[in-house]
DNA sequence: TTTGATACATAATTTTCTTAGGTATTAAAA
DNA sequence: TTTTAATACCTAAGAAAATTATGTATCAAA
């Protein structure tokens, strides 16, 4: 059996909340369980979202009032369906402003030192 | 006084020991503050690494075998300089690419979704 | 002589995740 | 038909990695 490779998990943290808010923008509304289905199908298994995480991250977004929530029923399977509210919208664009934002920094981060060595290897 | 923007500490997680390796890859070898302004200066004060999450990162680093030590005296006070082991300069290509791979998953779903919208918008 | 920068370090707490467990419905395979 | 796997929700204990708050000490400059 194989098994795919996935980040350090040290990496996705503090990304979650982001990549929530970010698939509910698009996709309008969603129920958890799906947002860790989508998740792992978009990323090749490279980011699988486990429920532990993932249901908690809901609630407190749910609490500090950037989701709401709407429960349907399938037959007797209960699904809780979660929108982004007002402020969830700004959040969102937010979130993923800072983010573009701190890749952008990284990037600078671990790319720029090969020109600066290049630089000190002047010396 | 002007408190500059940084990143929210969630974001930042996760990326230290990445950030340490690399810098040290490049300059050779440094010491544990010498990172820390040099980071703050290469960020434009958006990553600001601190004390309390830098020391005990080199510490297990050097405990993890990527990392070595020599102290050096400048007068009385004291240096301590990390230098990458063999190692550490294989973990630290590790590192930067599974970074930069996170990135280019985190780039595709944030934007990816996008698409999705507009192919969505079909039905 | 006191402040700010340099330079190290640790401890308590908080945040955020993993791991592990729980309940229940439904469809498919054995 | 019963057991497995997928769907769908949830929480709790513990670990990991940071923040915040200290502490020590040197040195230069105000």
């Amino acid at each position: 059996m194989y098994i795919c490779p996935m980040y350090s998990s040290e990496l996705i943290k503090g990304t979650l909340k982001t990549i929530v808010l970010k698939l509910l923008k698009e996709q309008g509304k969603m129920y958890g369980y799906e947002i860790t289905q989508r998740v792992k199908e978009l990323t090749n298994d490279k980011i699988q979202i486990t429920e532990g995480a993932l249901y908690p991250t809901l609630h407190s977004l749910e609490q500090n009032g950037e989701l709401a929530t709407e429960t349907e029923y399938m037959g007797k399977r209960v699904r809780k369906y979660y929108t982004l509210t007002k402020q969830g919208h700004i959040t969102v664009d937010l979130k993923v402003n800072e983010f573009v934002d701190f890749m952008n920094t990284m990037k600078f981060l671990l790319d720029v030192e090969l020109k600066m060595s290049n630089v000190q290897s002047n010396r």
